[in-house]
DNA sequence: GCACTGTCTTAACATACTTAAAGTCGCGTC
DNA sequence: GACGCGACTTTAAGTATGTTAAGACAGTGC
């Protein structure tokens, strides 16, 4: 079916972030390989992957294209609770609940792979490194869950949209998706406002902030952080709590 | 030392709340008491029990007393991330992260049994329902704190404070610390400020609007919610998130 | 008994942010 | 080529919430 050297570069960003957090193994790697190249699958913008409410069967390794997780009220108000980036894994260990509390969207076209219960149960079992890699993966999302918190209850708009630009790339550099400063960035700015708790009128007097100051240039779906240290400072911002190995 | 009644009494919290997740084997319920009866511990008010920044050795389960997660930004602004409860768990499975990225902070007297990490692997390991329910803590933690970014991200004042006494209600009920509608409610305005993102100030306005419209009770440390039904429709509160069992 | 401290309360004022509305630009469709 | 649509931008007016300040009250220590 594929060429192998194109097997290998599809599940390349998962490795790589499960790497960052556990050195894996020889034969996890492979297992997750193969696990991955069983389960592929594609995803369209604006689609939903899983809805809140869905019943919770498998578990997603997202390969490539950006997402969210986000909660609607019944009023139609959206918050975005999460991005979900290349590398990342969706609910591994959720499957001990039943019902999804949130919805995952993809912002972009999307390939991932989706891995049944089972056959994630028996990758976990058979593997040491990647199980906890996995577990490792679930703790630092909940980490960030805590920053977002903080991010909305306590910055002010300029600090917060800084925060969230420094945390996407902080996490965008293990994957290895950062070139000379510059990232893709899909994010509409009504994404933005629903992600960090403002309107979309504030999002663009903020990122106009952020452009004039000389911290940022944002066009054509392209994010260049021109000042990283600077932007950094006004956001309060410590990669901390993303508990990634510190990269020579 | 202890008589059994009272060690069983001791427990009884945590197994309650894990039992609410995931049926508890009987071996499980006897390792878990035997496993919190060697680890018991104090702590007073206003007392850290952990420390951002502090390294990961130990899991804690709460046996009675109020707490709080929260962390400080440089300037001193302070965002409570969530409370924890008799019978919650601290940090199952975050040892396998190195240090700790928020403090928890006692808001009254505790009593708490710490175990060290290997003691609670082969806790974990020895019994499968305990593991599962500890995973299901875990991940309904993670759900909280979303609900969180939700409730401080799209919520106004006043929904934002119905919401969280919804939810301590709803946290309170299974580990049976509602009497009538009433409980203990050691939280300060300055805590409630802090956990929802306002200023005290506007805090207390709040608290006199939900008082005034004849939601709530709130003096001398003790909450009752007068009307239940409309406290939830004015949070928008919804408890599947909370995944908790049903209770006839 | 008095000072001290923490919590709650109220007032007056300031402002960061929201809402509403309308206009621009680029892009795909018919 | 006209139209519709989504994303972005800008302006103006409104308001929810923050800030500052000061007083009341209870508990604690001396």
């Amino acid at each position: 079916m594929h060429p192998p050297m194109l097997e290998g570069t599809l599940a390349q960003p998962v490795i790589r972030r499960l790497n960052a957090l556990r050195q894996l193994s020889e034969r996890g790697i492979a297992l997750l390989q193969q696990a991955i190249l069983e389960g592929l699958q594609r995803a369209r913008p604006g689609e939903d992957l899983v809805s809140e409410g869905d019943p919770i069967d498998s578990v997603r390794m997202i390969l490539s294209g950006w997402l969210c997780r986000y909660k609607t009220l019944e009023d139609g108000r959206r918050q975005i609770v999460n991005f979900v980036l290349p590398g990342d894994c969706c609910d591994a260990c959720v499957y001990l609940l039943t019902a999804m509390d949130h919805s995952i969207g993809a912002l972009t076209p999307v390939t991932y792979a989706a891995i049944k219960r089972s056959a994630f149960e028996q990758l976990l079992a058979s593997d040491r490194s990647v199980a906890e890699a996995m577990w490792c993966e679930t703790m630092v999302n909940s980490a960030i869950q805590r920053e977002w918190t903080v991010n909305i209850g306590r910055r002010v708009a300029l600090e917060r949209i800084a925060h969230l630009l420094c945390e996407l790339h902080e996490r965008l550099l293990p994957v290895d998706m950062i070139e000379d400063g510059s990232c893709l960035f899909p994010i509409t700015q009504m994404d933005l406002a629903d992600a960090t708790g403002l309107s979309v009128v504030h999002v663009n007097r903020t990122l106009q902030e952020l452009r004039s100051s000389g911290l940022i240039v944002l066009r054509d779906r392209t994010l260049t952080i021109t000042d990283l240290k600077v932007l950094k400072d006004t956001a309060l911002f410590s990669a901390d709590y993303l508990h990634t190995k510190r990269r020579g």
